[in-house]
DNA sequence: GCCAACGTTGGC
DNA sequence: GCCAACGTTGGC
């Protein structure tokens, strides 16, 4: 089982707009590292941390669980959407997504605080210019993470 | 709203 | 295959 740390902007698509669905397909992810992510490591099961990103105060809000493997996008063959690829076919998608299941909310972490913990310093989410949506979390940040939300 | 950092595109 | 131009992300 692995973790990650998932952003998403809270006007767009927050906790707790999470919480009230119970799931949803993580759809409209355009980056290949972060849908390589999905389609090559996520697991049902694999827990991650839910961050809101472009607000007030970034940092992890909550937790959320991937509840299906990876599929195709429908968003990428809808005209309409703005997700939509016209160089993806059904016979090849080139973009795919994971759903994910609500679990809980935590206290927030603010990337603030995040930053000022020693062993924290590795985590992909904090490297200098990351832009990243789906990142992977090491098990020994999780728990101490996990850690920092007790306090 | 600014802008640094980064990923992608496309001309050559 | 290089790389300049462009678009996007996301903290501040």
């Amino acid at each position: 089982m692995r973790y990650w740390l998932i952003k998403s902007e809270p006007d767009v698509y927050g906790i707790d707009d999470l919480a009230r669905d119970s799931t949803t397909p993580w759809t409209g992810v355009r980056n290949y590292q972060a849908r390589n992510f999905m389609r090559d490591q996520m697991k049902p099961g694999d827990q991650a941390f839910y961050y809101h990103s472009n607000c007030e105060t970034p940092g992890i809000v909550g937790i959320a669980e991937v509840s299906r493997a990876a599929y195709p996008d429908a968003t990428q063959f809808d005209p309409r959407s703005k997700y939509y690829d016209d160089k993806s076919t059904t016979e090849n998608p080139r973009w795919l997504h994971v759903d994910f299941r609500f679990v809980r909310k935590t206290p927030l972490i603010s990337l603030d605080e995040l930053r000022r913990h020693q062993p924290l310093a590795g985590m992909r989410v904090l490297a200098r210019g990351n832009r990243l949506s789906i990142t992977p979390v090491d098990p020994d940040e999780w728990k101490y993470i996990l850690g920092l939300m007790k306090k």
